[in-house]
DNA sequence: TTAGGGTTAG
């Protein structure tokens, strides 16, 4: 083109970022800076998008932030921070990226808000695991004086804040809010309800709701296929699939993840592997990573290690962290240090980041009582300036989220928590309870360590739940990372001779207590 | 003739 005007350039722009081609994008546009036709706000929203989809795996993360706000000080330069779409494109660009604190920056400071920029805002604190703080800005938006008026795409992100902390209370409270706006219709509405009711514990409402609708797409489908499998109920989970093939529906990638994800939870192996040899042959779907994972997963929690190790090593794909996560953690489960320290090598190249493959493998040596190779697994974390992510529990009583952490010294309640955990210590002891230390904790003595195991979050809350919560009532608790083994059988235990039922919805799935079982048959 | 936020998984 011999013209190639703002509009031109923008239009051009646009279209490889759509096409996902987000660095010639960016070359497009700083072509348009040096030919000297200049730009408007269209330009930054297009510019903005294209640094969202540059590849991070070549250019590197940090690479791609430096490059948004690169785009955010031509913004302000050229006077654009005031446009709504342009702030809220840039909210959105730093959510994308983990940047919270520079999306609530440009959120505080934009001098004209909508309810796209409030939902902006909101999204982007539940994708970056802040949902406490979601929540607050919702109930903050609805002030009336405000008079945004929320929509389905508000409510959305409000259904999954409350899916991410369990809070069934908060989360029943806003489905109210959503049958009085009229938006329970909505298809996106319904799906993100029935999985904030399974990951909240109640399989029960999320199935009432997934039956009363008048039409499903395939994710509502996914969505309550995913809920019996967090629940440990993989038979209903297969007869949902296969009920849903009768019925006429198309089952994508998700899907299959959702139903091998419910056989790997409940040992279903040969069904699994039928599922998983279907994918390609029956439904045209060829496994990618995530589906290796599950079927890794399935066969190493079982115990079947060669059998993991003859998928990895036959993968027509590259296998990246999900596969070699798969195949530590179920090096973890039975203790096999010599595949763990072949994974773990390979983890410790592709994922040098990820603190939580140290702390594993650091778990299986100090199974094995290796105490040397565990500090040496302990030094290597240090040098690498990363940090474990700390376990945090939380628990909703009368509609109100209160958090607990391992050292918690902010809640006034704790000594009393710790003396009754104590109390509850003794009298376990005599039913015959034996605190589980073996993990990770070398140079402690056994009562140091007994002390450690009975400080971590979730028993902290099982204690609060017990205190502040009436008999009959189903204590709830949500945890941040993978239940320990002792706080499993402990809370086991508690929940038969305090007859209560508890609830543990941890980073994977549902446990169901009562009675001194779980309803995941202590299989997870 | 161009614009911003949302559904299901591990």
């Amino acid at each position: 083109m011999r013209k190639r005007t703002v509009f031109v350039f923008n239009a051009f722009i646009r279209a490889l970022a759509l096409a996902g081609f987000g660095e010639d994008a960016v070359c497009v546009y700083r072509e348009m800076n040096e030919s000297g036709v200049g730009s408007d706000r269209f330009t930054y929203t297009y510019v903005l998008k294209a640094c969202v989809c540059l590849s991070s795996r070549s250019w590197g993360l940090s690479l791609c932030v430096r490059k948004g706000k690169e785009v955010h000080g031509h913004v302000l330069r050229h006077g654009f921070e005031s446009n709504v779409h342009v702030g809220t494109t840039l909210l959105d660009f730093y959510a994308r990226y983990g940047c919270v604190w520079y999306a609530g920056n440009v959120f505080d400071t934009m001098p004209v808000r909508n309810v796209v920029s409030w939902s902006a805002m909101i999204a982007c604190l539940v994708k970056n695991g802040r949902s406490f703080e979601a929540l607050k800005l919702f109930w903050e938006m609805e002030d009336v004086s405000l008079n945004l008026g929320c929509n389905s795409v508000t409510m959305v992100s409000v259904i999954q804040a409350c899916a991410a902390l369990a809070a069934l209370g908060q989360g029943k409270l806003i489905h109210c809010y959503v049958l009085r706006k009229g938006l329970n219709s909505i298809l996106p509405v319904t799906n993100s309800l029935i999985s904030m009711y399974s990951r909240c514990g109640s399989i029960e409402i999320a199935r009432c709701i997934f039956d009363q609708m008048d039409n499903r797409d395939v994710v509502s489908w996914n969505a309550i296929i995913s809920g019996y499998g967090i629940h440990g109920n993989a038979e209903e989970a297969i007869m949902l699939f296969e009920e849903m093939i009768r019925r006429g529906f198309s089952p994508n990638k998700i899907t299959f993840v959702s139903v091998l994800g419910a056989c790997s939870h409940a040992g279903l192996i040969h069904k699994g592997r039928k599922l998983f040899d279907s994918m390609a042959h029956v439904h045209n779907i060829f496994p990618s990573e995530e589906h290796y994972a599950c079927i890794v997963d399935m066969l190493g929690r079982a115990g079947r290690l060669d059998e993991a190790v003859k998928v990895v090593d036959g993968m027509r794909i590259e296998p990246g962290p999900p596969v070699w996560g798969s195949l530590l953690g179920a090096c973890r489960i039975h203790c096999n240090v010599e595949l763990a320290e072949r994974a773990s090598l390979r983890l410790f190249e592709i994922e040098p980041m990820n603190a939580g493959n140290y702390v594993l493998l650091a778990d299986i040596y100090a199974e094995a009582r290796m105490w040397e190779e565990v500090n040496k697994v302990k030094k290597l974390l240090e040098s690498s300036s990363l940090q474990k992510i700390p376990g945090c529990s939380w628990i909703e009583v009368k509609r109100k989220i209160y958090s607990f952490m391992s050292i918690d010294e902010v809640n006034p309640q704790t000594e009393q928590l710790h003396s009754l955990l104590v109390q509850l210590l003794v009298e376990m002891k005599e039913r015959g309870y034996v605190p589980e230390t073996k993990f990770d904790l070398c140079e402690l003595d056994q009562v140091e360590k007994e002390n450690i195991v009975l400080g971590h979050s979730e028993k902290l809350a099982v204690a609060f739940g017990l205190i502040n919560s009436s008999n009959g009532e189903t204590i709830r608790i949500t945890k941040n990372l993978r239940l320990c083994e002792d706080c499993h059988s402990v809370t086991k235990v508690i929940s038969k001779f305090a007859n209560r039922e508890i609830l543990v919805r941890d980073v994977n799935r549902v446990h169901y207590f009562r009675d001194g079982v779980c309803s995941c048959g202590d299989y997870w």
